[in-house]
DNA sequence: CATCTTTGACTGAATGTTCAGTCTAGAAAC
DNA sequence: GTTTCTAGACTGAACATTCAGTCAAAGATG
């Protein structure tokens, strides 16, 4: 499955190939686990042979550490766009707690959960992706911390310390994921969610309303705009 | 290196072999990762020929499974022991945030934090390892909410719903443990324990002061058998 | 416009290394 | 004198990486 895709669509030369590859890169990892990805799967996911992937990437090492990057951009990106298409404070914190619980109806390869766990594990000893994880952990603690100091302004949330919110609504967060990514039968991605929100709202002070959501698809049922899609 | 410590002493045969083994195994895992760990590390760190472990542990997996079930059983002992030793709901609950966040004087090989990034990573594959850490997690839950409903009858705690404060802690001190261990500059031990601390004096209306509890040196100054060193 | 030349994408067949696991036989222990 | 331990040498398989080219399109050259 997967490679027809792409290959039939004519993307075969530049730099189309190499995403091409991380992308394939990243769907085995999050299948087969880091530790036990190998280039042949990579190429082979995308019909191509094992040469040619590192014809492109020098190594493997180069390959997987490449496509742990790119995962991380995106997702990054991806929760910059939503955040944009917000209106409230409280509805972007909402979103963020989502997207770190919520399965998506379009399971992107980008998404599984346990591909973070590797994430993790591979930061505790290789300092570049180390690196990597620190930026992308201050980046999203930033993103929580003025999102709060923004509500507070407008009158949405109580006064209390941002930064501090911060870093535990992230690893509350964090730490859910494993158990999502784990599949916890006791919790869920329905319950981590909403005792994630009730938590938030205690914090910050606003009223917060279970329903709405409807599973996957949108975030918000009333609101408006309905067509956020996530292209691909 | 390391190997004399416990070869010297002795215990060469029987059962304590195997547990010498184990040891040396969660040693390695903690230095060089679960997947690039080799038997030849482990049999190196306590002087003795491959072949040896495999006399012992039929399979390299075998193994390695068997030192995540004994860092996991010993762990939770370790828990338990601590639990029952202190008097108050507030101070067991505040031995649990200290064990999950606080690296100890007595450095013990099953410390070291990457270690459960490994186990979760593990868990994802493995369905044995998976079936371990859900129990594990349980257990845990268990007694954090146990300890909450017990606090609540003594009058300590204001009442909340026990379960699901108990996967709210044990998720955010899953969440503080990855930053931990991953070293992160704004969230260390200190930081993350006070920050823990506070959010649950606040969740179940106790007072908690601060200061108290001096950095390492173990739960309690006391504790008498100095001697315990862990070679190295 | 027919021919060479270049260049970039790509492959299949080696090569070499790294390990898990085996086998043989010696030493202890009982 | 069995049985339990233990080491050392060895095997076999799995892979990453290299190498020597193939192939096709794009430019030169005449």
């Amino acid at each position: 499955m997967t490679d027809t895709a792409q290959a039939a669509s004519g993307l075969g030369t530049a730099d189309s190939r190499r995403e091409q590859m991380l992308r394939a890169a990243l769907e085995v990892i999050a299948e087969r686990g880091y530790a036990d990805t190998r280039i042949a799967d990579v190429a082979e996911r995308i019909g191509i042979s094992p040469a040619l992937v590192i014809y492109y990437f020098k190594t493997k090492d180069q390959l997987l550490t490449e496509s742990i990057r790119y995962l991380d951009n995106i997702w990054y990106a991806v929760g910059q766009r939503r955040m944009a298409e917000l209106p409230t404070a409280a509805a972007r914190i909402e979103e963020i707690v989502a997207m770190s619980c919520l399965p998506e109806a379009d399971a992107e390869p980008r998404s599984s959960w346990t591909l973070w766990l590797d994430f993790w594990t591979l930061a505790a000893r290789n300092p570049e992706v180390a690196g990597l994880r620190q930026r992308d952990d201050e980046r999203w603690r930033e993103m929580v911390s003025s999102l709060v100091t923004d509500g507070q302004q407008a009158g949405e949330f109580r006064v209390v310390d941002a930064d501090n919110f911060a870093i535990l609504l992230c690893s509350l967060l964090d730490g859910l994921a494993i158990q999502i990514a784990l599949d916890d039968p006791v919790v869920g991605p329905e319950r981590a969610f909403d005792l994630c929100m009730q938590f938030i709202a205690e914090q910050l002070g606003f009223e917060w309303k279970d329903s709405q959501r409807a599973r996957n698809g949108g975030y918000q049922a009333g609101q408006s705009n309905g067509a956020r899609q996530e292209g691909r």
